[in-house]
DNA sequence: ACGGATTGTCACCAAATGGTCACATTGCCT
DNA sequence: AGGCAATGTGACCATTTGGTGACAATCCGT
């Protein structure tokens, strides 16, 4: 999953290891020596992600992390910390400043982008091939199966789609436009109503292991997935 | 939550380019490429948020947001003025003029999403997506429920929408008028006792989890939402 | 090309919802 | 206490919304 992640770090050579290793992993990097710098870049690019140094010349990294955490438009970008080894303390205050997550230096590529993975599943969960599972109803992306309980669930291409996306965004009402958008891509247009059929579909495609009240009906809104009543 | 914002800009691309970003972000957007245009669909439809570009054919963009904020059914809708990178005067000046904010050119879509959510949360809370609580009551719009400590409350369209008003506006007495307004909607005509026959729905649906009380009745005013007794 | 699967629409139905009225109750003032 | 105005409340009916089966067009593998 491509994202652009900006590296606010002030030593060349660290810098240019982890740069290299985002685009190996498929992402964009950016750069920043300082924090000065990255914060004109982040109001100029909005990275999906900040690796942010803990040392860094003028400002701090702790500073600049409570700063990213304190502006409203900055706040919601995941931040992770590179921190020197064994300073624990400082993790903890890193993590008290909204740092998402740290990574200890020195460290290796694969962890890093293990954790950049990590934190980006959370913001978009069904861009990844990750299986999903809710109240025993499993779906695997990879192998395109649908479980319940165990027991193998048949559905067409669209409700399988439908049902992935539902999956991924669990308790969240979305509006037919939302799932139109979503499942069949914004560029077709069909009818509204459609989407209840496929709805129907799915969840008579669910009947057979009762895990057709997952999908549920919200008045006026949409449809939901939920195990709640 | 799903606000109409109208864009008024010239340029197609850019145009194309927000109108798609708006409606990922679930709203509804509208689109104008001139003041005289966007003039005519303010009247029309009353767009919860106007997005302008500071350079226009004809009429300038500064001289019609001045415009909007003399004419007092427009005064109040939010203004995001669009500028040109390092016009800082400009800036100035589209405060002056009473913009709420303003984004430089160019932008991210995120950092765009990030300003409208927090002028619509400025101006009309019930607008965004936010969970409210109040006194062991708790609504959260995204997921389309409505908890009395812990216990779910059912709602209907009406009085859910009713609810997120009067919780995103507590300790506030509010007029029949204005929750026809606020709730219903302002173009459509009902009668103002319905209000009441909601309010009383809207309480026999707290009953149960005894937060029908915090619908308190203003006798000759209207109505408030206060956990005071 | 054939036959099954898939998909988008439609029509029809049941249920939910919303607005209004009529009447009951409450509160406030003299 | 009496009377008026404001509010509470239940019921009714029209409208809206969503569920569902049917159907025709299309797609796709054989």
């Amino acid at each position: 999953m491509a994202a652009t992640v900006l590296v606010v770090e002030d030593e060349p050579a660290i810098q240019e290891l982890i740069a290299f290793n985002l685009k190996q992993t498929g992402h964009v990097a950016l750069t920043a020596t300082s924090a000065e710098l990255a914060d004109r870049m982040i109001k100029e690019t909005m990275p999906d992600l900040i690796l942010l140094d803990w040392m860094l010349p003028g400002m701090s990294g702790i500073e600049f992390a409570r700063k990213l955490k304190a502006d409203a438009f900055t706040k919601s970008i995941p931040l992770i910390m590179l921190t020197a080894r064994g300073e624990e303390q400082d993790k903890v205050r890193g993590l008290e400043t909204g740092a998402d997550d740290y990574v200890t230096k020195p460290f290796s590529p694969r962890e890093l982008s293990a954790r950049i993975k990590a934190v980006l599943r959370r913001r978009a969960p069904q861009m990844t091939d990750d299986q999903v599972e809710v109240a025993g109803l499993a779906l695997d992306p990879i192998t395109h199966r649908v479980t319940g309980n165990g027991a193998s669930v048949d559905l067409g291409p669209t409700e399988f789609r439908l049902l992935h996306f539902l999956m991924t965004h669990p308790e969240r009402v979305h509006s037919r436009t939302q799932l139109l958008d979503n499942v069949w891509g914004n560029q077709v247009y069909v009818e509204e109503r459609t989407v209840d059929v496929h709805i129907r579909r799915l969840r008579r495609a669910l009947e057979p292991t009762q895990h057709d009240n997952l999908v549920q009906t919200v008045r006026g809104s949409g449809y939901r997935l939920s195990h709640r009543v």
